[in-house]
DNA sequence: AGGGCATTGTGCGCTAGCGCACATACTGTG
DNA sequence: CACAGTATGTGCGCTAGCGCACAATGCCCT
């Protein structure tokens, strides 16, 4: 990991910039903990900041019909919240919520859009991303429609586990269903399969990883596809 | 429609350029036909042209294992194809398939890199359209996953509708069961369902809307919501 | 006119996931 | 330590859509 004034960069993003570039940057930083449940952006409401999160993990969700919710992104180290902002768009068209308790580094709106203007690494860097979000979000729309809930389950906890770099992480069963879109007895179900086959324990609220190799072969191919992409995004 | 040299400019994103750029970007722009069931790009593959629909219409395809597919996306006039060019990349991540027989006018990746570059309203235009097409795809993912076939195929015929700007258009059910990620004979359900409610006609691959009223009724939230957001993008 | 192909229609058993309702834990708080 | 609230487990009938197989109908070409 780089290591800047003894700080440890947490964020991939910001550890891609030019040295200089991101020194720039950090003075208008500021270290902020994300907590779980937290809500960041509402459709159709202005971005006041934008976040890179460290350890922490964002999700973004459609609403459709009242209550029903979808995540379409997930997004952690690797990225940037408030991605629509280098596309010049001010407003957020999904939910943010803070999927992860952790670190991150938030911009306010107005900064971040002065210091995207003059940076081109930035531009560069943020361009590629949403690239590379656009493709997750259509990954997952695929998954969506083809994919049973275990897998998908499988395949979520995987990519969790990614980006907080941990095997055990805060999540209801209830929470999961919103993001799956699927009802919360039909993730009950799937991960009391995945506890039976011993690749998970789930006990209110706190869940553990107990067979990574075996919970990445429970999870469908969108898991590597995603993971790649990011991964050749990167370079 | 605006009138450039007595030729309407089809293409919406091409027409809300100010003249001066339209007319330099004019040169390198290519006028074509694309007709049905054309592949203009597939996944991992180098992006050769991008193309400005005019009353032609393109989809956005995801392949997943195999033989399956799954629309994302549909560009007609309001957009163009190749849009992750403007994101820096030059590989396509989905496959571009014509849907509809129609005009278009291209211009060769190496050109539109040097006109991108040095047209701002250009790179305005392009950043807001990616912004509506991301949020296309976000609104079409959960869409799959929460709306019954009827409801998405109706959707699909109105949007169709919206962007070659006819009531009679060609299309098989196998078809359009790989754009909803369907059997064929689900679609088959479906439109006999709405033909028998008097909305469409459908014969061999030949499909005709009778009721647009409707079949707006008929088609779920999602057509609405994405059509305005387009409209919204435009100004 | 007729053969062949593309397209659409139908039937049947099956499964994943839904909606609803209720039972059973665990856990933090006063 | 009881209580309330939160989280998980279970049961049941139902439906949309699946996979498979085959029939029927129109269209094009020779």
């Amino acid at each position: 990991m780089l290591i800047v004034n003894r700080v440890p960069v947490a964020n991939s993003m910001l550890a891609a910039l030019p040295r200089r570039e991101y020194q720039r940057l950090l003075a208008g930083l500021e270290p902020v903990t994300l907590s779980f449940g937290e809500v960041l952006y509402e459709p159709g409401e202005p971005i006041r900041h934008v976040y890179f999160p460290g350890n922490s993990l964002v999700s973004l969700l459609t609403l459709v019909e009242d209550h029903l919710a979808l995540e379409v992104g997930m997004i952690g180290r690797e990225g940037m919240v408030g991605i629509s902002l280098a596309l010049g768009i001010e407003e957020s068209s999904v939910r943010a919520l803070v999927q992860g308790t952790g670190t991150a580094m938030r911009m306010k709106t107005a900064r971040f859009r002065r210091e995207f203007r003059k940076s081109l690494p930035l531009q560069r860097e943020l361009y590629r991303y949403t690239h590379a979000l656009m493709a997750q979000v259509t990954q997952t729309a695929a998954c969506n429609r083809f994919h049973v809930v275990e897998a998908r389950c499988a395949r979520w906890l995987m990519m969790t586990r990614d980006r907080v770099r941990s095997d055990r992480f805060r999540l209801t069963q209830e929470f999961l269903g919103h993001m799956l879109g699927v009802r919360r007895v039909g993730v009950t179900k799937a991960a009391r399969a995945l506890q039976r086959r011993k690749l998970i324990s789930y006990s209110r609220g706190h869940i553990r990883i107990l067979d990574q190799k075996g919970l990445e072969a429970a999870s469908c191919s969108c898991y590597e596809i995603v993971k790649d992409m990011h991964e050749q995004a990167q370079t």
